[in-house]
DNA sequence: GTGTGTGCCGTTTTT
DNA sequence: CGGCACACAC
């Protein structure tokens, strides 16, 4: 009974009549729960499943959640309309627009940076920002502010910018204009068209979880929402997303937003014991508090007073950690490693493979962006959405002799012969002598060129005549004609995938990734090291395989696959997690390695953007992780860059006597 | 103009 | 590992 387990704030929150609610909840507090109660609440009184809303922020999070209110109203949870913000505006825009073709953000910043340097940045004072900084500026900008244009927002921002303004608000509208063309969306996308859906459903309650850490464009689309009542649930202390436009006001704004707003406060922590509890409390009162909060400590066993460890060298620390968790009578699953930077986890990853201990590692980049990767999802999105330029130019650059120019001609012949269509391009192209536009200034030449390409007589396809097109390019077209032709029958992801792996493209592909991969410094290739790669890239395409069981159909898989794949783990044992993937998550022992000035608190970003205060909290959410045990450490050095280092100041703030 | 190979650089956090 | 600059080949 998810109800009669909760402590009377809890029950008072969970069982609310008002309108709109803000339930403040601490790390530890029982968060989860309460949202379960109080959808189980909703549920007993009678409300339709399918008319509750949870948005929460990570995927895992919403199933994690709807999983615990199947154990009590088992059909019924299924109907609840959960999941990120992102995967709920997709799921209802692909209801209106199926056509509409989410891109990683990688690949979107491919095609910004072509609009980019088409652009000539001459003549200014300054320089401007390289396109990928840009990129990730405008991302913040969509996260944050609706009413000035890029430029002007980016001139606020940083004045010397100013004389950009202009050029970057026509760079912008063309590399939007293309996205429209092709149909592409982003993930700020996502939320911005569903923003302005009309005739959206009507919901008698919308739940938030993690408050703390919506932007003003997530706000924004919880305002288009229409709803009976709001369920928010937050701790501002815990707000850690910034850089991606967390807006704290959000939260601290909740009474005036809301008329009439209900605020709860759970204040009682079951998770850490009182040491761990009071180290925290001790750093993060060095924030401006909003307003007072005080935890109060349930565990009542003998508490076990966190550690500081120190060593001379980045090496030995992460050896000794590995020495001192293989030692530990803790259960492997139940012990976390934490760092604020992923380049931490490598270190400390294969010192654990030394001492025989597996890990499981998240934030799942390392995976699925590996090339061979990549290039089946390349692959299965131009055959999902032919009209997908970046995929195609992205596997037609393996091609021998093709780069990104002649990739790009080609796509345009197959397009004009296609009539817009670039499947039809493929199977039933029109018969044109030449499909590619001329450039040629000399019309003699042109002509010269036609007759060239007349010669070679009966093409399958006009688009083989191309002048530079290599035997190996010619196979890839006629391979993809192929797929074309023989996939469309297909929509179970196990079979979609194999038939991928059966295919001459994707052979060429692991051939050439594996003969990179196992070249030495003198140019040749080693035999042995290119079969290991090849077992390895066909291992990694088993590994695709087998996570396709949990789809019915290809699309969904692909669209899971795009909005989570960083939530997607690997392995079983000690957990390997960035702060960030860290929150919502507890474990009994944990350890926050690397830290030292500048790394943690990583005073690069704290000078820029981000603040001080926000690298605070994110050492609070890692110390509030732990339940029972809880280590810090730092070394003095790095042999290999022949840096030292000064412990972080949150070890002095901990109470902690260093440096 | 176009594609390929080599050497050197740095590396924030997420949907 | 990926991005970038550079030299070299067609």
């Amino acid at each position: 009974m998810p109800l009669s387990n909760l402590n009377p704030e809890q029950y008072q929150a969970a069982t609310t009549t008002h309108p709109y609610n803000l339930i403040i909840a601490g790390a530890g507090t029982g968060k989860t729960s309460t949202i379960v109660a109080r959808i189980a609440y909703l549920l007993q009184q009678g409300v339709d499943p399918k008319k509750i809303l949870l948005l929460t922020f990570t995927n895992k999070a919403a199933q994690e959640m709807i999983g615990r209110v199947e154990k009590r109203f088992s059909l019924k949870a299924k109907e609840i309309e959960a999941g990120t913000f992102h995967a709920i505006s997709y799921r209802w825009l692909k209801e209106s627009n199926p056509k509409l073709v989410l891109k990683p953000p990688k690949d979107l910043l491919q095609l910004f940076e072509s609009v980019y340097q088409e652009r000539k940045f001459l003549g200014f004072n300054n320089k401007p920002y390289a396109a990928s900084t840009l990129f990730e500026l405008y991302s913040l900008y969509q996260n944050s502010e609706f009413n000035l244009s890029f430029g002007e927002w980016l001139a606020k921002r940083s004045p010397e910018q100013e004389e950009f303004k202009e050029i970057i608000d026509d760079m912008i509208q063309e590399y939007e204009e293309i996205k429209e063309e092709y149909g592409f969306l982003s993930f700020n996308d996502l939320l911005l068209k569903a923003t302005q859906l009309k005739d959206k459903k009507e919901f008698v309650e919308v739940l938030v979880d993690e408050y703390q850490d919506t932007n003003n464009l997530q706000a924004k689309f919880l305002e288009s929402l229409k709803f009976n009542s709001l369920f928010c649930v937050g701790d501002y202390d815990q707000s850690i997303y910034a850089f991606n436009g967390a807006n704290i006001e959000i939260i601290a704004n909740f009474k005036y937003t809301y008329p009439n707003a209900k605020i709860f406060n759970l204040s009682k922590n079951y998770r850490s014991t009182s040491y761990i509890l009071s180290l925290a409390n001790k750093v993060i009162s060095n924030n401006k508090r909003l307003y007072p909060k005080k935890l109060e400590v349930m565990r009542k066993e003998k508490p076990i007073p966190p550690k500081l460890l120190v060593f001379d060298t980045l090496s030995t620390q992460y050896e000794e950690i590995a020495k001192l968790i293989k030692s530990s009578p803790t259960p492997k699953s139940q012990i976390a490693i934490l760092f604020r930077n992923n380049s931490s986890a490598e270190g400390i990853e294969v010192a654990l493979k030394k001492q025989g201990i597996s890990c499981k590692r998240r934030g799942g980049n390392s995976f699925f962006t590996l090339r061979e990767v990549k290039a089946v999802f390349d692959l299965v999105s131009i055959l999902l959405h032919p009209q997908d330029v970046i995929s195609f130019l992205n596997i037609l650059e393996y091609a021998q002799g093709i780069g990104k120019n002649r990739a790009k001609e080609i796509f345009d012949g197959l397009i004009t012969c296609g009539e817009g269509d670039l499947k039809k391009g493929l199977i039933d192209p029109l018969p044109l002598e030449n499909p590619f536009k001329k450039k040629a200034r000399n019309p003699q030449l042109a002509l010269f060129d036609d007759l060239v390409q007349l010669k070679s007589k009966k093409a399958i396809n006009p688009v083989l005549l191309h002048p530079h097109l290599t035997p190996e390019g010619e196979i890839f077209i006629l391979e993809l004609r192929r797929l074309f032709l023989e996939v469309s029958s297909i929509s179970n992801p196990q079979k979609f995938l194999k038939f991928l792996f059966d295919s001459k493209i994707i052979e060429t592909i692991s051939i050439k990734l594996a003969k990179q991969r196992a070249r030495l410094k003198d140019g040749l290739i080693d035999s042995i090291k290119f079969q290991q790669n090849l077992g390895k890239i066909e291992g990694r395409f088993r590994l695709l395989l087998n996570l396709t069981k949990d789809y019915k159909d290809i699309h969904r898989f692909y669209n899971a696959i795009v909005l989570g794949s960083s939530e997607i783990s690997q392995g079983e044992g000690v957990e390997l997690l960035t702060v960030h993937a860290s929150k919502g998550l507890e474990f009994e022992e944990v350890y926050v390695i690397d830290l030292m000035e500048e790394r943690f608190p990583n005073l690069k970003l704290a000078s820029r953007d981000g603040s001080l205060e926000e690298e605070r909290r994110l050492f609070y959410v890692a110390v509030t992780r732990a339940k029972k045990i809880l280590y810090l450490s730092y070394a003095k050095r790095d042999v290999a860059k022949k840096k030292t280092f000064t412990p972080s100041r949150f070890l002095k703030e901990a109470g902690f006597k260093v440096g």
